[in-house]
DNA sequence: TATTGTTATACTCTATAACTATA
DNA sequence: TATAGTTATAGAGTATAACAATA
């Protein structure tokens, strides 16, 4: 056996081998999805808005007299827990809710001016973010990279 | 005018239009990784694994002896969170904790031959499952989404 | 003086049950 | 009977400060 190092019982390891949990998409996409949003929250941060109501604010601004229902279905947010959102962004003046023309029981969320002039400056900025975030992609492979995670979740 | 249609102030929303978030890298990878880590839950619950948990063991698995600060360093986790992930592991009989053979303060971290058989089944299951949640891609696309998210964290 | 592992603790995120008003 | 919005609450995940033992 000779030119073969015997490792002893107890021997302290130098450097970390992640390469198996490397090969798993689950783990790749997690660290890639956390790289991104430490960068979001950083500069998303002068708009106070967080990832979720970000999310949340940018669905009603394109979508203006959508319901909490279809936010909480289109974004995978539990009901209860959109509802605290909701009343953050409208006590901030960011939204307003109005009756729901066909359904007594829903309310109509709407952009207020101030939410729409938000979201068009917050809009930009997260789109420049992004392409800082993931600066070692060319912008084909940014596009291949968002095309192949929808095959994912869609 | 002809043929503009007229949306009145608070028209109900029919679809949800989710366009803008879907272009975003950050929304996807989030999605992404979600979608993959549900399958994850379901799929390695028989091993009472949840994500951290096998990532941990995963680790220890590939570099026995390694320490918390190691552990903590490679996974992103913080010093605090990871006691009672390690304790949980130990009293299960996974791992065991050998005096580290250079430095005192340290603790070497060390599958035992339970968390071993463990591991290599888990790992198998892992795999597989990860194929199964990303049934759209071929092998050759899952390999290209795996070389363009490590761009990105690492 | 700096670092490892740890405790305590706070904050955030996510999840479940149950209620009301309306469909 | 089912659904929209809500309340209360529990559980999981993540964060900071501070301490004892060792480097």
């Amino acid at each position: 056996m000779v030119g073969v190092k015997k490792t002893p019982p107890s021997a302290a390891v130098e450097q970390v081998d992640t390469r198996y949990l490397q090969t798993l998409l689950g783990y790749n996409a997690r660290r890639a999805a956390l790289s991104i949003i430490g960068v979001f929250l950083e500069r998303l941060a002068v708009y106070g808005l967080k990832p979720v109501d970000f999310s949340v604010m940018s669905v009603i601004h394109h979508n203006p007299g959508v319901t909490s229902r279809q936010l909480c279905a289109s974004l995978s947010i539990l009901p209860p827990n959109l509802v605290g959102l909701i009343q953050s962004l409208e006590s901030r003046g960011l939204i307003e809710r109005k009756p729901h023309p066909t359904d007594g029981r829903a309310l109509g969320l709407h952009p207020t001016a101030k939410g729409v002039s938000l979201m068009q400056q917050a809009e930009v900025t997260a789109s420049e973010l992004e392409i800082d975030a993931s600066s070692k992609l060319t912008a084909s492979q940014r596009q291949t990279l968002v095309q192949l995670l929808q095959k994912i979740y869609l």
